[in-house]
DNA sequence: ACGAAGCCCTGCAAGC
DNA sequence: TGCTTGCAGGGCTTCG
């Protein structure tokens, strides 16, 4: 489900009704997520105020003021995870995993029936993390652009699609907003990375940001059940140019889009617009 | 260091 | 209708 937009949204959709709220319990009913939840999280936050919503790549950081001192909640979506806010007695879903219950009588519930996401609790700077520490820059700041690209491209033979999807190298880059900004830029997803010019990294790099703006913009991409924090359906999936699209025609040229595996993650791009 | 493959898990659609 | 198969928005781990 969440891609950098996604959880973005998500965090924006949650944040009025977290911050600075009471959390007067944490309900686990399914521990065995992509990490063992720790069994201890309803002693550790019982009683903790919500003081901040952050977001590293596609991590959620929720800063908890606890009894025992200031943490962070790190929670990750995976493939098919959700989150959204309750309101007071709803019955639990299948694959509702995880709940924060606030002191208004607001839940925070997550969803993920693949269970490839995870919870973890640190009261170390959360950039310390081992999740955290080797992440790569975020591509809507300040230290991401063509000749850092272009700079750690270099002697790299894989494919330029797998190279911006891999965290090292820049977070929060998934399946398809790495082949839409490809798309955009003109280059084809299996050409190598160090084979990719300085002045198309510095291409790429502004297309991939206007894809993840306008992708948060529009309440990010539903493919299939993904709804913002706020419950809303995100809308960019109107604006998909090649993803999902194998076989089907280019939007700027006609050309039949192709459709193959790279990194084995499916890809789709246009024979003739990208080279 | 890099890169490819395996693996974690459920749901859904397509094909027989 | 019911079964099997393959694929899905991620990413850690292992192996060469």
């Amino acid at each position: 489900m969440p891609e950098l937009p996604e959880i973005e949204t998500t965090r924006r959709g949650i944040t009025p009704h977290l911050l600075g709220r009471e959390i007067a319990a944490v309900v686990v009913r399914e521990p065995r997520l992509r990490w063992p939840v720790p069994p201890d999280l309803g002693q550790r936050l019982g009683g903790g105020r919500i003081r901040s919503l952050d977001r590293r790549a596609k991590y959620l950081l929720i800063g908890v003021e606890s009894v025992s001192g200031p943490g962070t909640l790190i929670v990750h979506l995976g493939m098919s995870g959700s989150l959204s806010i309750v309101c007071g007695e709803v019955a639990p879903r299948r694959h509702d995993h995880f709940e924060l219950r606030l002191d208004d009588g607001v839940r925070l519930r997550l969803n993920d029936p693949r269970r490839f996401g995870s919870v973890h609790w640190t009261q170390a700077a959360a950039e310390s993390h081992f999740l955290l520490r080797a992440l790569g820059p975020e591509p809507l700041g300040p230290a991401f652009d063509g000749d850092y690209l272009y700079r750690r491209s270099r002697g790299r033979r894989a494919g330029v699609k797998s190279f911006i999807m891999d965290a090292g190298v820049v977070v929060g880059v998934g399946n398809i907003y790495a082949s839409e900004a490809l798309f955009r830029a003109g280059i084809r997803p299996g050409r190598p990375a160090g084979a990719v010019s300085r002045a198309r990294y510095a291409r790429l790099t502004e297309t991939l940001r206007a894809t993840l703006n306008e992708a948060i913009e529009l309440g990010g991409t539903t493919l299939r059940d993904f709804v913002g924090g706020d419950g809303r359906p995100g809308y960019f999936r109107q604006s998909l140019a090649v993803y999902g699209r194998g076989g089907e025609a280019c939007h700027a040229c006609g050309a039949s889009l192709r459709a193959a595996r790279i990194g084995q993650r499916m890809t789709v791009w246009c024979p003739r617009c990208q080279r």
